[in-house]
DNA sequence: TATGAATGAGTCTTCATTCAT
DNA sequence: GATGAATGAAGACTCATTCAT
C-alpha cells in the first residue's frame, strides 16, 4: 500500500494510452520521423522506460500513434455519415461538413498529417483510401459512383488546400463547386426535402 | 598505406548535379526527413565525404535537392502554360494535360513530394502557393477567378488521388468534374473553337 | 543478437566520477584542446555513449573536469591558509609550502593545467585571478599588497618554472628571493616567532 | 607571359613566408590545437593546395610557425641583451625592459602562445628552458647565478600575471621586487655608473 | 608547379534498445 | 512491473592528405 503511493496509480491500459495521445500529438507537430522516444516520455510524462515497456519498438508505438490519429479522422467520418443521413448530402450540407472540418484545426491536422504520412506507408495508404472510398460511398446513393468520387476528390483537395494556403476558402465556392461536380441528384435524397 | 584506390576523374559541376539528383529521387522516394548523407552517397555513386564537399550542412542538400524537384515542377507548369495559349483552356484540354501529367510517374511524383514537404517548410509553402495561383490564373480569363480556384483545388486533389491510389483515374470523370465546375466560359475561349 | 555483452553494475554517481577524473588526468597530460569523447572513455574504461549520457556536450564535460582540478587546487588554497594561520608567513614557511606544492606533482600539474587554460577561457581566468588575489591576501596582513602581490607573481613564476624545466629548484634560492621581495614584516608576524 | 599574369608572382621563398606567418598569428589567436590547413590558407590569402605544397603534413606547418614565433621571441631576446650590455642590468633598466614587453601586445602573445604550447611539447620546452637560461645568464655576471636565476623565474610570474590579469603591473613594484631579489650587484656592473 | 577536387578516417552527438535494480 | 542507466550503432560534419589536372 505505501509502495502504491510512490508510484503513479497503476492503470496500464491508461498509461498506453497517454502515450500514445503524446504520440499522435508529436506527429501532428513535428512529423513522424522526428519521433523518439525520449520526446513522447516527456511529452506524456512518464518515464523513459514506460516507452518501451508498452511497445517492444519505437515502430509499434509510431504505428499506434498513426492508428490513433486514423480513429480521430474514423470519428469524423462516422459523424459526417450521421449528418448525412439526418440532413441529406446537398451541396450546402456537404460544404457546411466542410467549413467545420476545416474550422477544427486539431482534426484538421490529424487528417493531413495521417495523409502525408501515407505517401511513404502502405499500411496508411489503404487507410487513406478507404476514407476515400467511405466519403464517396456516402454520396453514392445520391449521385452515382463517378459524381460521388468527383466530389470527393475536390474535397480531399480543399483540405490540402487549406494546409498550404493561410486564407479561409469561401463556402460559397466550394458549394458552387460542389453543385457542378455532383449536377442534380440521380433520386431525390430521402432527406434533403 | 596499400590504397590503390582510384579516383573518379574530375567534374565537380557533373557531381553536384548527380548528387543533387540522388537526393531528389530519394525525397521522391522516402521523404524529406528520412534523407542521409550516407544514403545520398550510396544512391549518386559517391564516397560520402563528397556530399559534404559539395553542400555544407545536409539541410542545404535538403534544400538543393528540393529546389531541383520544383524546377521540374515549374517546367511541367510553363508547359501547361503554352499548351493552354495554343488550345484553349476547355475541360477535355485540361483534362489531357492531367492525364499527361499523371502518366509522367516521374512529374507527378516530383510535384507531390513538394507539395507535402511544403506542409511544414515556408519556403516551399509559397511556391506551391505559386503554383496553384499561376494555375488558377491561367484559367481566370475564361472562367472567373471564383471558378477557376475551385479548378485548380480539384487538380490537386486528383494529383493527391494519384499519389495515393493505384488505380487509373478514369478522363471521363476528371472532363465533367472539371466541366461542372468550371461551367460554361464567361467569355468565348479565343482557341477552343 | 549475440551481444552476451555484461554490463557493469550501475553506480551513476560514481560513473560521473570516473568519467570526470579520467577528463581531469587528460587534460593535465595533453591539455584542454586535445580533449576527445573517444579518449576520455578509454581513460575511464567506459563505453564511448557513457561519456555523453552524463554530459550533454564535450564542452560540458571539460568544464566539469577544468571545475574538478580547479577544486584541487582550492582544497590546497585551503590548506595553505591554515599553514600560514598557524605556522605564520616568514619566507620559510612560504618556501616550505612551495616545495610541497612542487612535491605533489599531481597538484602542480592541476594547477598548471587551469592557469594554461585559463588564458583562453573567461571563466578559469576569474577563477586564476580569485587564486592569486587569495595568496596575495594570505600575505598582506604582514608586509602590505605591494610585497605580498609581487611574491604571489613569483610564486606563480616559480610554478612555472617547475612545469617547463627537469630540475629541482633549490629551497634556498626561493627562500632568499621571497626574503628579499617581502623585506622585513611590516608588523610582527603574530605566529612567526 | 600571359600566364604569369594569370598566376601570382613565383616567389616560392615568399609565399612560404606567408603561409608560416598567417600559422603563427593563428596560434596566438586560437591556439596551436585549433589550427587548420584551411584557416591557414584562408588566413594566408593562398590555395588549400598550397599549404601542403610548401609542408608536407599539419605538423610540420605548425613546427615551423611555432618556429616563427620563436625567433620573434629570439629577437627580442637579442635587444635585450644588447640593452643590458649598453645600459647595464640594474632593476630599472630590467623593469623598463619588462613594460616595454608588456606594452608590445603582440610580442607578449608570441611568448606566451610558445611557453603554454611548450608544456605538452618537448621540443618547445627545450626551446623555452633555453630563453629562461638566456635571461638568467645575461644577470649572473652582476649578481650571480642564484639570483639571476630567482630573477628569471619572477620575471617569468610576471608575464603570466599580464596574460591572466587585466590590470596593469606597477612599474615600481616590479622594480621593487627585482631589487630585493637581485640584492647589491656582486661587483659594479661595467655600465650602471 | 599550382590548384582545388576527392576521399575516408575520425569527431561529436543522438537514440533505439536492452536490462540491472 | 517500473525505471532509468548502459551500450553501441548510426548520423552529421570536419579535415588532413592525396593527386588529377
Amino acid at each position: 500500500m505505501s509502495d502504491a503511493v510512490l508510484r503513479r496509480r497503476r492503470d496500464p491500459q491508461g498509461r498506453r494510452q497517454e502515450i500514445v495521445a503524446a504520440a499522435a500529438e508529436l506527429i501532428v507537430e513535428v512529423g513522424v520521423s522526428a519521433l523518439t522516444h525520449r520526446m513522447i516520455a516527456a511529452r506524456a510524462g512518464v518515464p523513459l522506460g514506460a516507452t518501451t515497456q508498452y511497445f517492444t519498438t519505437l515502430d509499434e508505438l509510431r504505428t499506434a500513434a498513426l492508428g490513433h490519429l486514423a480513429s480521430e479522422v474514423d470519428v469524423r467520418m462516422g459523424s459526417i455519415r450521421s449528418a448525412f443521413l439526418t440532413r441529406g448530402t446537398s451541396p450546402e450540407v456537404i460544404t457546411e461538413l466542410i467549413l467545420q472540418g476545416l474550422a477544427d484545426a486539431r482534426a484538421l491536422e490529424a487528417d493531413r498529417a495521417v495523409v502525408t504520412a501515407a505517401v511513404n506507408d502502405p499500411q496508411l495508404r489503404e487507410l487513406a483510401r478507404r476514407w476515400s472510398a467511405e466519403l464517396a460511398g456516402f454520396l453514392t446513393a445520391d449521385y452515382g459512383q463517378e459524381r460521388a468520387k468527383a466530389a470527393s476528390i475536390f474535397i480531399d483537395g480543399v483540405l490540402w488546400h487549406a494546409r498550404i494556403h493561410d486564407e479561409q476558402l469561401d463556402g460559397s465556392l466550394i458549394a458552387s463547386a460542389l453543385a457542378g461536380i455532383l449536377g442534380a441528384p440521380e433520386r431525390p435524397s430521402p432527406v434533403s426535402h
